[in-house]
RNA sequence: GUGGGUGUAGCUCAGUUUGGAUAGAGCUCUGGAUUGUGGCUCCAGUGGCCGAGGGUUCAAGUCCCUCCACUCACCCCA
């Protein structure tokens, strides 16, 4: 038999509603803060990738889809989606007609890892990015926008951490001052933390394992050493955050594993989602587009992951949106062709309407009305059909009255709207 | 890439310790009890390459080996 492929899932009906109440929720709040859609490649050139995540990371040197397509051209299933958005951004000269873009985005992306909680393959982000700010202020409103997605989704038990990681100016200094203290404990550090030392220093800062951890608790903190001008970006950041009285944990260790991020560097938990309890992760990255030549644009932006909001949804049993169900029970050829007009225009009016197609008995089309739920059965036999009459059965109730065919609609409209009013 | 746990019906799981005859339960599904009135109850039925391959044995779901998948953690990240 074959199946789907390692860490490829597919998301079933049974999940849908959920992933469609996200998306909802997130197309509605980007519009209202000014952001607009941009649907992109699912491949781009394996060079984008390494240049703007970075050689050394782990997602370029051991976790991308690569592979030559048919003339020898190096592709990669994109590993995020921010790099994207940048090299768009810079193509369609989006820079030229205003003085700043905002946009999102949705979609899979692809990481070569093993799959565990919380973590696959393929998975998918809805990220946002604005162009052409370098004020705290957009920062800030970022922020404010993912508070209230997670209000609005009904999300609770997160936590938002910020970081400054500083610029090009300051975050050299303070690597070299990490690397210096560090240097000397190297022998108490863990072996992949040994690793880091070489490669990315600043990693060494969120190591969990615990002998990292007390050697860390004396180690320089980032920001001290930031410049004049990522310090005032920071503390202005979070002024405007205390303003807005969004709560947030002030993390000095706190770094992103992709190379391009600038000064602001945050990130929301959401506790109880296992080891990979990163929902939302984002900062600041004011180099990016100059270094792929465009013109030099501040820049910040996020990505969410989807599959993690969804099961902290699934596991606070997040309510959907209920609907009224009818269900149309026919008996006999004759009644079926007097019926299927009527579901027809139904539907049309926005009903939602399911009827039996295997002319079964009474008994076992009202169990089918069951199973789908309906809480109106309309019921058009021999009988009804020599009277000219429908039955409308309300299943709750089990109480059911003869209606006219023409009614029909007249009356499951009084229905609906008295469902709705007792709803709100 | 490394380590732990788990693979038996569509789903949830017994059975594996100590090898033994047609492999079980609950839920679901189909039909009936009730000819045209659902949910509850009762009865019956459908549904298994026991993850795959190899080995030991008179005999393997059960023991051994290899592989695969799922899962959790490390790592990494959203």
């Amino acid at each position: 038999m074959i199946k789907a492929i390692r860490g490829f899932k597919d998301i079933l009906p049974s999940e849908t509603a959920i992933w469609q109440k996200v998306e909802g929720v997130c197309r509605k709040l980007f519009h209202s803060y000014g952001f607009s859609e941009i649907r992109l490649p699912l491949l781009e050139e394996t060079a984008l990738f390494v240049r703007s995540i970075g050689e050394e990371t782990d997602i370029v040197s051991k976790e991308m889809y690569s592979f030559p397509d048919r003339k020898g051209l190096g592709l990669t299933l994109r590993p995020e989606g921010t790099a994207s958005v940048v090299r768009a951004f810079i193509e369609h000269k989006m820079y030229a007609r205003s003085q700043y873009k905002k946009l999102y985005y949705l979609g899979p992306m692809f990481r070569y890892e093993r799959p565990q909680a919380g973590r696959s393959r393929q998975f998918h982000q809805i990220g946002a990015e604005v162009f052409g700010l370098a004020a705290p202020s957009i920062d800030a409103e970022l922020l404010v926008l993912l508070h209230d997605l997670m209000v609005e989704l009904g999300l609770s038990n997160t936590t938002f951490y910020l970081n400054s990681v500083g610029c090009q100016e300051c975050r050299p200094v303070f690597k070299k001052v990490l690397l210096e203290y560090l240097d000397k404990k190297k022998g108490d550090l863990c072996f992949d933390c040994q690793q880091r030392l070489v490669k990315n220093p600043l990693r060494v800062l969120d190591c969990k394992n615990e002998a990292c951890q007390s050697i860390l608790q004396l180690s320089p903190s980032i920001v001290e050493y930031l410049c004049s001008a990522c310090q005032k970006h920071y503390a202005e950041v979070k002024s405007l955050l205390s303003f807005y009285q969004l709560p947030f944990h002030q993390n000095d260790r706190l770094v992103r594993g992709l190379d391009y991020y600038t000064r602001t560097a945050f990130e929301i938990i959401h506790e109880g989602l296992g080891a990979q309890n990163a929902i939302v992760g984002g900062g600041r990255y004011d180099n990016l587009v100059e270094s792929f030549g465009g013109p030099a644009t501040p820049a910040v932006g996020f990505a969410i992951g989807m599959e993690r909001v969804v099961l902290a949804l699934q596991n606070q049993n997040i309510a959907l949106d209920n609907q009224q169900r009818i269900f149309f029970v026919v008996l006999g050829d004759e009644a079926k062709r007097k019926v299927l007009p009527l579901v027809r225009h139904l539907r049309k009016k926005g009903f939602f309407i399911e009827m039996s197609y295997q002319g079964r008995s009474l008994k076992a089309q009202l169990k089918e009305a069951n199973r789908f739920e309906a809480q109106y059965a309309l019921i058009l036999g021999e009988e009804e059909l020599a009277a000219d009459k429908i039955i409308l059965k309300d299943m709750n109730r089990s109480i059911q009255e003869y209606v006219t065919m023409d009614k029909v609609e007249e009356i499951l409209e009084g229905k609906m709207a008295s469902f709705i009013k007792n709803e709100k």
